[in-house]
DNA sequence: AAAATATGTCAACATGGCTGACACAAAATG
DNA sequence: CATTTTGTGTCAGCCATGTTGACATATTTT
């Protein structure tokens, strides 16, 4: 095979500097797997006619039982209208209830209804399941290289409050 | 600490099941490393007044040239519609230019131009280095057991031919 | 000659980001 | 106690990017 010199090809189909397309690989790696993973729960979304957003929010109040609006935003990066719209239908429809802070009555802490447990089990059931599998696959102690991994692709300033959110308790209110 | 009986916690919340929370983990991990790795590029991106779904297919183009437009929708999951609108700006543009296939007519085999590599260069070069620090942290061994978990996430149809995307020189045309 | 394929395009719509502005209650501060 | 700051909600509008459906054209395959 010649490569073209009016379209140069991928720098690895020179035989000359494949070493260094394994970073180029790993970062393609990364959105094959993040492409399949979020697609899982997608069908069911549609039969309760939600989207990825509302998942997401699923996800992480069900995680973090009492969760502020604020640290919601935090986590999610996205600005409070955008959180609004989603999360006024998913309280709307019964599956997040919100409660007054006892400590700062400002507060709106958010908790999944039993309809809530239920849906974001269901989402979770073939998440989890597809990670189970690529794990056991890979064999002991590939699960720890990848959590460090992934740890470390996290922003620096970021990664010590990931770190805890993924081990630690909820924190108090 | 006590969990309250009208608000579930999280299940580890009560030191019983915190073995089975590990998957839960590291799907979060999985969102948060998401995140941030895509959060490079953006500013970059917003310079040139192009989107996430530019960057992909500048990727992907820059990766594979002389792809199809057929391939490049397989792999982005999009449709044609979709990668109709932003593949077009970035050909009147002049990153991307499209040549009629030799073989078969029909084709549009796409290729970066000098400006479209330099641009995906700027865009992957952060995340180079994102994933560069990551594995580096993670020590020796951690990148072979990263990839084969990522690869593990992918769907079972489509991991053959992701495994042979991320290390295959081009096919010919 | 007819059918299938690769691509392009038009139109309309939905989701979920964004900015900017404003409101209100509660807490924190001087 | 008066003022400021904070946490939250909301309205309005815009934009990027996904979707479906229909149709056109050129080319290849049958």
């Amino acid at each position: 095979m010649v490569v073209s010199a009016k379209h140069p090809g991928k720098p690895s189909a020179d035989g000359l500097s494949a070493a260094g397309d394994r970073l180029a690989e790993a970062i393609e790696l990364l959105f094959f797997a993040y492409r399949d993973f979020i697609s899982d729960p997608d069908k069911l979304l549609a039969e309760y006619d939600f989207g990825r957003a509302h998942h997401r929010v699923v996800h992480f109040v069900g995680r973090n039982p009492g969760i502020t609006v604020a640290e919601l935003l935090n986590i999610l990066r996205i600005t409070k209208q955008s959180l609004a719209r989603v999360l006024k239908q998913l309280i709307e429809r019964g599956f997040v209830v919100q409660e007054t802070g006892k400590q700062d009555r400002r507060q709106r802490l958010l908790y999944l209804t039993a309809s809530g447990r239920e849906l974001e089990e269901r989402l979770a059931a073939p998440q989890r399941a597809r990670v189970a599998a690529a794990l056991e696959n890979a064999g002991p102690g590939a699960e720890e290289a990848w959590r460090e991994v992934l740890l470390g692709l996290v922003n620096d300033e970021d990664r010590t409050e990931v770190e805890h959110r993924i081990t630690r308790a909820p924190e108090q209110r």
